[in-house]
DNA sequence: ACAAGTATGCACCTTTAGGTAAGTATCAAA
DNA sequence: TTTGATACTTACCTAAAGGTGCATACTTGT
């Protein structure tokens, strides 16, 4: 059985496998890697969405909908020490920022097409998937 | 800011994560819809491994280090729920089973392809990643 | 004067994915 | 007969991801 006394650092939307806990962190594979880059509720669609040039905070939030200004914020901050992408300040006077994508930023969200193909291709398949989620996995009132 | 009991049936670019509550998820983006096939901290990693070809409990279990049993069985029920796996219970004495993709599963797997490329060619920035995020992230103890 | 929009910070709280450590049934090898 | 491997199951618990709501500093519209 697996013994690890890991902290268990992630529930999230995706993640991927850890490393022994500290030091260089040795990832089984490429997937792995990205996979915690990308690894958080809302960062997929913040790339995606950015492919289509700078936005602006607002632009960002009201475009990925039901995200909370908490997440929003601290999800960009992230991927910007990531270098997956570049906040500009304005330095105005109503608060003026935008968001663009590194070019490490930018092909990392061309890395997400596919999905994003398979998800539009198979939209039927998903629809149904989660009718069913729905369905039967329900039970906690 | 994020109001909440609205359904807020509004025409974005993107949805949010979650449908409005109930009924038919309705994805703008085919990425949307993706995202929550995949979404669990070692599917990925899954779908991946399973592109190698069907593969026992067991191999998966090695090949996916840290998984928990628990959470590896679960997240294959899942995916075997979704249609994205077949599992195959040969009846045998000491128990003998094994799990493969389905086509849309298998289509799904290559879809993930890129993400594995882009995690292998940018490694190094990777790894620089998270040796900073180890590095000054750090204060819990 | 006052509400509203702008991009955030922060304290507090809930949710839940995931981890741990048990146990099950059966057979083979030591 | 005790151990080990197989593929799971279940009860219990934790950590942290994400949500809520309030606050800020400044300006423009009404």
């Amino acid at each position: 059985m697996s013994k690890g006394p890991e902290p268990a650092p992630s529930p999230s939307l995706i993640a991927g496998a850890r490393s022994t806990g500290a030091g260089a962190p040795n990832f089984t594979c490429g997937l792995d890697a990205t996979l915690k880059v990308i690894a958080g509720k809302w960062k997929p669609l913040i790339l995606y969405f950015l492919l289509q040039g700078p936005n602006r905070y607002g632009t960002l939030k009201r475009a990925i909908r039901d995200v909370s200004d908490k997440v929003l914020i601290q999800q960009l901050k992230e991927l910007e020490a990531d270098g997956i992408l570049l906040r500009t300040d304005y330095k105005e006077v109503p608060p003026r920022v935008d968001y663009m994508l590194t070019p490490l930023g930018y092909s990392l969200a061309q890395a997400l097409e596919p999905l994003c193909s398979w998800g539009t291709e198979n939209i039927a398949e998903v629809q149904r998937i989660f009718a069913e989620r729905d369905g039967w996995r329900r039970k906690s009132a």
